[in-house]
DNA sequence: TTGAAAGCGCTAACAC
DNA sequence: GTGTTAGCGCTTTCAA
């Protein structure tokens, strides 16, 4: 009887997937190669002799051979996956960033994997750890302020981030956008130079807005010595809507009738140019108006309305360059991108 | 000397991946179980009792594991990723869409892969064959035209697939969408009973706005007996500019000062109307105007708009429920949802 | 230029 | 309830 030191037969563990799926090794056996080759045809042709790519590509054709990019992630630990976390897609300010970012990255091979937070740090905070664990070769993430948990998952993936649409000078690896405190005081000197002695502010929205806000207000006060009024509405989206309720309220519950408002976004000063008209206030003889992000419709309403502009794609594919450059393995990358912003001056003030 | 048909001692094929990498197998050693258990007490939890589950989770804050979906996701031949295509995510009909549907797949644990196609079939193709080979478990695409080879990779992949925004006898999967004929033949008869015997189309955008353009010319047509006057932008997306200054081409070329303008957006509408009240034109009674979507502004805008409201969020949902559908394997599953629209008529039509 | 072997970190299947 | 084994479909390494 042989001697059975030998391995022992293999008992099936565990019965193979359905039949069918097309691998390497498939297309490998219709070409008579190895699957590394055809591994090798995929990541780098012109490692393998002409003839046997021709025929390597033939069998895929002929098979229909799609790689499994999951097992190729596994085995190089590389996922070509990027996280996104943005507040709202619904929100142009985000979604046009996204565009410009999303775009260079795919140029690049990497697929987004998109979340909303919906600015609420939980929900950050969540969806993080469900992205993390797909192992996503960078993340984007919208804003500098984060949970202590969101700073210690990111660091402990050791995974290149980039924080967006605002900029600090801590960030957890690098950031690309503008100062919204500077933004504020920018348009509260624009108003000052402007003429205007009294203002408003017309608030819908995140954090950001608030720190313009503030800083428009500090500042506006300390150049006229007045107080600036505010209408806030920090609890869901900016909407034509609020806009319009913005300046009913203004007019009828503060006597607001002359002045300056400035709006966390170009929707609201939107409505407030509705509004106005709506009510026979002319603008910007009466009343003017500002307001934030510049969106294409801006320069189209009527007065033209003027604004801060801030380019997002040009964000987005900075933000988009930064992981690339951290990809490359660069030394002395920037940590703090400052994009800048810009006032235009259009009709409404 | 030993005989050696005993299996030789392995040579090392490879370099483990840079050290510190804390898999299952480390949370299991911390807590004195094999690496399955580990497993088990992530993904079935009752399964293991209830010291050994305390053991595991004590291991895994200490070690702050995070478990590997791509790993999984190989083993388990199910990612929990969902490719989304969508034309343009800056386009608030998309996004709100997408909105309402990755909220309900991210709540079943599925995260979104999502990519721009902007309007292309090339890109499309090219993009879902990026999609593909990340082997998601179901696929959103917008519209319900696509390339053979689209419909050929689709059906190879043997996938669930969900199209949107639209709606035919033939999906490749299901479609989840309403009759854009239809809504264009709802709208002729709307305008013909309100009383409008003079039509122009404005429009901008992809095919689908051609044919609700197409179906409410002709319907209009056949109704009133008289020629639909036609500002076209195919190319591009629909603006509040393009709204603008195609109410100044209608003027100004087509003479066209009377009847009802229907746009292909509100957006559009929106341009027709600022442009109508700084030309002096008095909506409706000179000029009527209907716009398409009902988004947020709509209802605000002033006059306020008459459109074609559609669920967006409730259709984003309604195609989570059908690949949900599909993954829980049920039968009999519906293959054309249509949520419809609806006419809604407010001040400027 | 090609191939053999090992292993990426997990889940499925089965035995105890 | 827990462990053992095999294997998912690739990439990496080394040898030829």
């Amino acid at each position: 009887m042989e001697q059975s030191n030998a391995p022992k037969p293999a008992r099936p563990a565990r019965k193979p997937h359905q039949g069918g799926r097309v691998t390497m090794a498939t297309v490998g056996r219709m070409a008579g190669v190895s699957q590394v080759t055809v591994s090798r045809a995929l990541s780098d042709p012109h490692k393998v002799s002409a003839d046997t790519l021709k025929r390597i590509q033939e069998a895929i054709r002929a098979t229909g051979f799609v790689p499994n990019a999951i097992a190729g992630a596994l085995a190089s630990n590389k996922s070509l996956l990027i996280s996104a976390l943005v507040p709202a897609i619904t929100n142009v300010v985000y979604s046009s960033l996204l565009h410009g970012f999303s775009k260079k990255m795919r140029e690049h091979g990497y697929q987004i994997m998109l979340s909303e937070t919906g600015f609420d740090p939980a929900e950050e905070e969540a969806t993080l750890a469900a992205h993390l664990s797909r192992r996503p070769d960078g993340v984007l993430l919208t804003g500098v302020r984060h949970s202590p948990d969101v700073r210690r998952m990111l660091l402990g993936a050791r995974v290149p981030v980039v924080e967006i649409w605002d900029i600090t000078d801590t960030p957890i690896d690098c950031c690309v956008g503008f100062s919204h405190p500077d933004a504020g005081r920018a348009v509260a000197e624009f108003a000052t130079a402007s003429g205007y002695r009294k203002a408003a502010c017309v608030l819908a929205g995140d954090e950001r807005a608030q720190r313009r806000r503030q800083a428009f207000t500090d500042r506006f006060t300390e150049l006229n010595g007045t107080e600036v009024v505010q209408i806030n509405h920090p609890e869901g989206p900016a909407t034509l809507a609020r806009g319009r309720g913005a300046l009913r309220e203004l007019i009828d519950k503060h006597g607001f009738t002359e002045g300056v408002i400035y709006c966390s976004s170009d929707l609201q000063a939107h409505g407030v140019l509705i509004e106005a008209r709506k009510s026979g206030i002319r603008v910007p003889e009466q009343l003017a108006v500002i307001g934030f992000g510049d969106q294409e419709f801006a320069a189209h309403t009527d007065p033209a309305l003027t604004t801060v502009h801030v380019n997002g794609e040009k964000l987005g594919l900075s933000a988009a360059n930064a992981l690339l450059a951290r990809f490359r393995g660069e030394e002395d990358l920037a940590s703090v991108i400052d994009v800048g912003f810009e006032v235009i001056r259009r009709e409404s003030a």
